[in-house]
RNA sequence: GGGCUUGUAGCUCAGAUGGUUAGAGUGCGCGCCUGAUAAGCGUGAGGUCCCUGGUUCAAUUCCAGGCAGGCCCA
């Protein structure tokens, strides 16, 4: 028995039976970057990286985007391009500051030792980010990534600026913001937290200056909510919802104009009577001009969609200077921005001056009271935004500002908006509605406010005549600020003196003004990352970024690079969703659902992880759960396997490999399947439907690869003559199938490929990754082409058919295997053919097949039934040739081995 | 509240100008094998195609409205 045992060529292979990633992993980095050598032929890809913020460890969010980079690249070079990867990092900006502030813990240093610890905040992470990417096989050019803060980069954001002040684009205005009146400064959406806050309500008359077409000797009036009593100073006008309904109300001594819904509510909750004279839609009241309540001034009434009827009156004081609504009415109405508050929170003006805000508050109704504007007033409760460190409520305040104008005409007569819509039909989007999603971001969108009042970027590079206050916007000024930022780094601001840095013959073109101060605000980072089109001559071929980038970095860039060189910075524009968990809710720190990369490489390895990128369609969000990783692993040693049965039967091959037409026809069919698969997962990578290649190569290595061919195959190439022809048949079609399904996953699965591969014995190249995918048919014949059409699909389906039958037999106990069956076809005559078919038998896997044609039947029709013959002991096949323990075939090739 | 977007077996994904019984892989149940063995093969069960209305001879597919997610705004 074990002598026979012997002469059976069982798969054999170093290849490991199990994977151990997180050993294996390591070992083939080490081994890449002893090699490093790139590949440069063929027509050049770049995919330009968006830049993260080097402000923490990697999340999983992270390596989603990376990998899919890192994918579409490899696939890419696969197909004979040269790829230019450059990683980048976002090293300027709040996210860092803030990190570097609470490291601080209080102390306040100097601006130059600030940004100096924010340097080396950002390094250091920028380097343990990229020791995380590299971990996860992210193949790019980790040497050399552009870093925002690097010298020669900021240079290049100073050179952006001065193209975009040459073409008119900069000025300097005025808007609200977020002001802390106790630590005197601008804080950020991020640094403001929400809690409870007692504020002063009060409904004034606003008197009516004009009629309203109602006959009336009473004074009629606007009634007016607002929670913010000290803005009224700051008043210049009304708003009211041009959709909603608004009634001209008659009350004892005096007409009410408000909503509709309002005055409805008002007079069910409390003793009010009055008649209603008129109902008009709020748009009928745009135009009409009202009296300030205590100052001289008019308050003309404008339209807005946001005011709402779901509380106060529907109608609302809009006081540009201290509310970003307020300010965006104001912006259409042409209304000026008044802002009669100091940096301390003080009035500056009026009855109150020098009162501070939250003190004139009540103040200010008293005084309604007095000359009788007030109507109602309560103390109310509400959320209110508060400073996050000293934890005191803030305002709202206009402050001075850089912008980029949307609607400007540049000097070709364009606007910087009607460019970047002008751009977007020519840019490829993936997925398509991404342009709808641009386009309406950028219609809407308003003038671009590029200042911010922080510390740790590059300054507004902009000099100001110190005498007028004019900006000295010229090309002479903006080359010497790169000269200097160029040379020092952009800190050189903080560090030198304005007189060092402009041209020493600057002169003001207002005043003639010879004395200049630098502005001390930075620019807005999303200025900074998106102007690394610069780093390239040509525009991106791709970019790759998740969906909330149509508002960061794909939009700045577009801004800044249509207005620069008037060609958008991309040519395909791809976005992926957000990681979501297993309830499909976002990942938070707080929700503590966030699966962090570095533990998943840990329990799974990078390849899992990688092959779990690849398998879900990123174009929506994705779930992460350790079920879902488990699943991939699942696949992932389905296709390990296979490679190691493929590996192990090739042991031993003579290398020479039998020409694909004088294989057997089974030969030939899975090898045009291979090949018709990786043209289509090919097809596939190159639309980016990564986890379309993944689907269909999961299913070939399942379906047609493992059930059907291995299975059948393993027959010839365990009990054949070792160099019989049907041996070397099926060694072939092995050395066929690798290379065609290495190639499918070695963009993918980048280590186990790699380590596959080394055991491959016929391999042509050090590694893996310097192959390149085959031409679309070029292990598919047209003989193999006409069987897969005519033969196999009708031979798989009565596979099917006699497996059931069979599988009754066995659920039975009449058999216990169906290699003891022989199966009788019945074929209609349109299957007349297959009558002659030679491999029934290598296909059903059973003991006798026999076939027949019914010329009056329609359907296929099987018999199965349970044969006595002898199980041969060395091919364990039922066979009516065996004599005494083997059968004539075995018998042969027994002697031959011997 | 607004813009964009998603919702098909437990899971990952296909699918149809609107037309028999909506598919695959995986997981699960049962069985086989023990010469791919922490593997391989077979077979079976699993779906209100998110809900409600409308158009239609016919809707999972088209339209409208909801519900539940997501991104970005307000």
């Amino acid at each position: 028995m074990s002598n026979l045992k012997d002469t059976v060529q069982l798969p054999h292979t170093a290849f490991p039976p199990r994977a151990g990633l997180s050993d294996m992993e390591p070992r083939w980095l080490a081994q890449w970057a002893e090699q490093s050598e790139k590949h440069s032929a063929g027509i050049r890809y770049r995919l330009h990286d968006g830049p993260p913020y080097p402000n923490g460890d990697i999340h999983a969010g992270h390596a989603l985007n990376k990998v899919l980079k890192d994918i579409v690249c490899r696939s890419q070079r696969m197909m004979g391009r040269s790829i230019n990867f450059q990683p980048g990092w976002d090293c300027h900006g709040l996210p860092i500051e803030t990190q570097v502030i609470k490291k601080q813990s209080g102390k306040a240093s100097d601006c130059v030792t600030f940004r100096k610890q924010c340097h080396a905040f950002a390094n250091d992470y920028v380097d343990r980010q990229r020791t995380g990417f590299q971990r996860l096989g992210i193949d790019a050019d980790w040497e050399t990534p552009y870093l925002t803060a690097d010298s020669e980069y900021e240079a290049h954001v100073v050179a952006v600026f001065g193209q975009l002040a040459a073409a008119g684009l900069v000025y300097h205005g005025r808007k609200p913001i977020h002001w802390c009146t106790c630590c005197k400064t601008a804080l950020a959406e991020a640094e403001i937290e929400y809690d409870t806050h007692q504020s002063v309500s009060v409904t004034v008359r606003f008197p009516l200056i004009k009629g309203v077409g109602v006959d009336t000797k009473l004074e009629p009036s606007l009634w007016v909510w607002t929670t913010t009593p000290w803005t009224l100073p700051a008043n210049v006008g009304l708003a009211v919802n041009p959709d909603l309904d608004y009634v001209v109300v008659e009350l004892e001594s005096e007409v009410a104009i408000m909503a509709k819904t309002r005055w409805e509510a008002l007079a069910e909750t409390r003793p009010l009577s009055g008649q209603v004279l008129r109902t008009m839609p709020g748009r009928d009241l745009e135009g009409l001009v009202a009296q300030h309540p205590f100052l001289d001034q008019a308050a003309p009434i404008g339209l807005a969609d946001f005011v709402t009827d779901t509380d106060g009156t529907g109608v609302v004081h809009i006081a540009p200077g201290h509310g970003v609504d307020d300010y965006q009415v104001g912006q259409q109405y042409g209304w000026d921005v008044v802002v009669p508050v100091d940096d301390s929170g003080c009035l500056t003006q009026g009855d109150w001056m020098g009162q501070f805000v939250f003190k004139a508050s009540p103040q200010i109704r008293d005084h309604l009271r007095d000359i009788n504007r007030l109507v109602d007033d309560a103390t109310i409760q509400h959320a209110y935004p508060q400073c996050w460190r000293c934890h005191n409520p803030v305002i709202f305040r206009a402050t001075p500002q850089w912008f980029i104008a949307m609607d400007k005409a540049m000097p070709n007569g364009k606007t910087l908006r009607e460019m970047a819509l002008a751009a977007l039909p020519t840019i490829n989007w993936v997925p398509e509605w991404g342009e709808t999603r641009m386009r309406s971001m950028i219609e809407q969108r308003p003038d671009w406010c590029i200042s911010r009042q922080r510390r740790w970027g590059i300054p507004i590079p902009v000099v100001r005549c110190q005498s007028c206050g004019e900006p000295a916007l010229t090309a002479e000024v903006n080359t010497a600020i790169q000269k200097a930022v160029r040379k020092h780094g952009s800190t050189v601001w903080f560090e030198q003196p304005t007189a060092a840095i402009i041209p020493p013959n600057t002169c003001c073109a207002a005043c003639g003004g010879r004395h200049f101060e630098k502005v001390m605000d930075i620019l807005d980072v999303w200025f900074e990352s998106g102007s690394s089109f610069m780093l390239d001559d040509e525009p991106a071929d791709l970019v790759i970024e998740g969906t909330d980038q149509h508002r960061g970095w794909f939009q700045s860039a577009l801004l800044l690079a249509v207005a620069v060189r008037q060609v958008p910075p991309f040519k395909t524009v791809m976005t992926h969703g957000f990681i979501v968990d297993e309830q499909g809710k976002k990942m938070s720190k707080s929700k503590g659902n966030a699966t962090k990369p570095a533990q998943i490489i840990q329990s799974y390895g990078a390849d899992i992880l990688r092959w779990w990128v690849a398998s879900v369609d990123a174009k929506d969000d994705v779930q992460l759960s350790p079920q879902l990783l488990d699943q991939a692993k699942q696949s992932f040693l389905k296709i390990r396997n296979t490679l190691r049965f493929l590996l192990g039967n090739l042991n031993k091959f003579s290398g020479v490999c039998v020409p694909v037409d004088t294989l057997t026809p089974m030969d030939r069919w899975i090898v045009h399947q291979a090949q018709t698969v990786h043209d289509a997962v090919v097809s596939e990578y190159n639309a980016l439907a990564i986890h379309r290649a993944v689907q269909r190569i999961g299913q070939f290595c399942s379906g047609d690869l493992s059930a059907h061919y291995l299975d059948s195959v393993k027959d010839r190439l365990y009990c054949d003559a070792p160099q019989s022809h049907s041996r070397q048949c099926a060694q072939s079609t092995l050395v066929y199938l690798f290379e065609l399904f290495i190639r499918m996953i070695a963009p993918i699965l980048v280590f186990t490929a790699e380590d596959a591969y080394q055991y491959y014995a016929l391999k042509t190249m050090p590694s893996v990754h310097s192959l390149t995918v085959f031409e679309p048919g070029t292990h598919s014949t047209e003989l193999a082409q006409a069987e897969a059409k005519q033969t196999w699909p009708a031979v798989f389906a009565i596979k099917e058919q006699v497996y059931q039958a069979a599988e009754a037999l066995r659920q039975t106990k009449v058999i216990k295997q169906f290699l003891q069956t022989q199966v009788t076809i019945t074929l209609p005559s349109r299957l007349a053919h297959l009558a002659s078919f030679s491999e029934w038998r290598t296909v059903l896997l059973v003991a006798e097949v026999t076939c027949c044609v019914d010329t009056n039947s329609t359907d296929v029709a099987v018999q199965v039934t349970p044969v006595d013959y002898k199980k041969c002991d060395r091919c364990w096949r039922y066979d009516p040739t065996v004599s005494d323990t083997v059968c004539a075939r075995c018998e042969q090739v027994v002697e031959v081995v011997q």
